[in-house]
DNA sequence: CTGAAAGCGCTTACAG
DNA sequence: CTGAAAGCGCTTACAG
């Protein structure tokens, strides 16, 4: 910058207030300025505007697992909306590995290698207390899971007492009476919304609880087989166990929709093609983490107006899972 | 810094050099540092770090699609080996997304937002000598693609043709003589070298194009049929376009592998549920990303010594749609 | 409309 | 083993 400055015959001052915008600054010196710059090239040096202004135009979205698709699909979202505003987005994986790597996290908030969280657990945080104290001083954003054992923190998740009640409704309006819920792990509010949702529906639903892979749709469903169970739907925490179950009763020679119909939660890319199409309650998960970018940037630059927290509307689609029950 | 340093009645040379261990410090007044750095909680800023070493611990994935399983492994493969090494990842989605992306993510170099930058395309650059520009101030590593266009930049890439030549061999020892490669877009170096590595076992065999989604295995083997071609084996780009075949070949009630195989390429983690199991090449992903971000972070901090490309194994593994061929 | 200067929080020669 | 001081590249009151 004190290059420019110096070809340009100008101040520093001068220099920044043109690329800033923040004062008025001669129109032809400014084009001077402007035109030096691109010829040399020059871009200014983040961390001199850091160290000033105390922000790095950095967030940082903590999850479980980036190579899960869901969590992906959010960090992609995330990234987009991130990017939109002239933010770099950095990833915290495995954020659930231990208090080790949640340290970890908070760290960087507290270094200021980054100036807001987005913060998406799939399970109770260790340090309750820690993370309050961190999110007072920097903004943190719970996305896809609120918590309710943190106070007051801004989330944005799917309407999943919604998405609940929709599958519910379906089934019921197909003729279903006896349904399972393959939920997703106990504790979690999205799973508990969305097991009361079903339940306003078919209020005597049997629940059993998976981890969201496939394998425990799958396994579930051996249990079930196993001890008897009498039942013409399922509802599934996600499309992953939805697709384990489907799989566990194709084994059994079980026809899916004919005998049972399942119904999954999210309407990943490869639903359509779990045969016999998965029907499937949709959520934007790209959507969830731009709008929590949005939101944690909005509360990194504002910092006095209080941040209110996303809900997001789901959709039931209807493909080929779930079917009239059968006259037997 | 300057809080600590009063605290504990020393210097701010000497807290930093606590910190750094880049001096010896008395271990009692070390030991007091240490107890008032604890007591207080404070941990340094990174932008001071920043601004003096011209270093800010942060490096770039550039990815077409980070909500892709391909590149969220290779994601996540990067944020761990960061992480090891105490570095941020930077996500920077849709890097093919046209020239503005491509120069977003150039800047973020210029900028110095980042030290160096994990370049994983899947198609050529739009402007290579910017690109060799950026790449000689500050360090670009290569994933998952060589660009022979940008002569010299270290890349980390699987041996892709090993993985079509294990495919060939496969095949062949099951008595295949007639075999279709359903490959990913051409111009890439790893469609080039698997179709190379395949064809060194079966010379012949035709090679159609697709765009590495389940729906490009689909239609093309769509057209296969339409054209009446004749074959016992489909080596395909990658599992999603496997998948898009098989789906293809059970609707005309082709039997696979009693009728034709299958092939596919990456082994990703749906890879066994694809009925009836599909065989494929793995490739290591994770390890790719992981790999990728110990080199650019190695360039960066001993930017003399030259860095040197990585080829990482890749192994057959046997499920059950390529079978032997049918005796008619 | 413009400039001189302070200062953000570190690191690191230089001097002792 | 330790400290005073310069300086990294910006932004922003303050003064004109």
């Amino acid at each position: 910058m004190q290059q420019i400055a110096q070809a340009a015959g100008v101040s520093v001052t001068t220099v920044s207030h043109t690329l800033s915008g923040k004062r008025p600054v001669n129109a032809e010196t400014a084009d001077r300025i402007r035109r030096i710059i691109a010829d040399l090239g020059y871009v200014p040096d983040v961390a001199g505007q850091r160290l000033k202004t105390g922000r790095g135009r950095i967030i940082g979205l903590a999850v479980p697992d980036i190579s899960h698709s869901y969590f992906a699909r959010m960090a992609r979202g995330a990234a987009e909306g991130a990017e939109a505003l002239d933010y770099g987005l950095i990833i915290c994986s495995s954020v659930n590995a231990g208090p080790r790597t949640e340290k970890r996290y908070f760290n960087m908030l507290r270094t200021r290698l980054i100036d807001g969280l987005i913060y998406s657990a799939n399970r109770e945080v260790t340090d309750g207390d820690e993370f309050s104290r961190v999110a007072s001083a920097r903004p943190i954003v719970l996305a896809d899971e609120s918590l309710p054992s943190i106070d007051h923190l801004p989330s944005v998740v799917s309407d999943n007492e919604t998405g609940g009640r929709l599958a519910g409704e379906h089934l019921a309006a197909l003729g279903h009476r006896r349904a399972i819920i393959l939920a997703g792990p106990a504790g979690l509010q999205s799973t508990t919304d969305r097991v009361r949702g079903f339940r306003t529906v078919m209020p005597n639903s049997l629940v059993l609880h998976g981890d969201f892979e496939t394998t425990s749709g799958y396994s579930l469903v051996s249990d079930l087989l196993a001890n008897g169970a009498d039942f013409t739907a399922i509802f599934c925490g996600n499309d992953y166990m939805a697709w384990g179950a489907i799989l566990r009763l194709a084994e059994e020679g079980i026809r899916v929709p004919a005998d049972v119909s399942v119904i999954g939660f999210d309407d990943i890319d490869i639903a359509p093609l779990i045969a016999p199409g998965l029907t499937t309650v949709r959520q934007d998960t790209t959507q969830m983490g731009r709008r929590a970018a949005e939101l944690v940037i909005r509360a990194i630059e504002h910092r006095d107006e209080p941040i209110e927290s996303q809900v997001l509307p789901v959709e039931l689609v209807v493909r080929g899972s779930a079917g009239a029950v059968s006259a037997s």
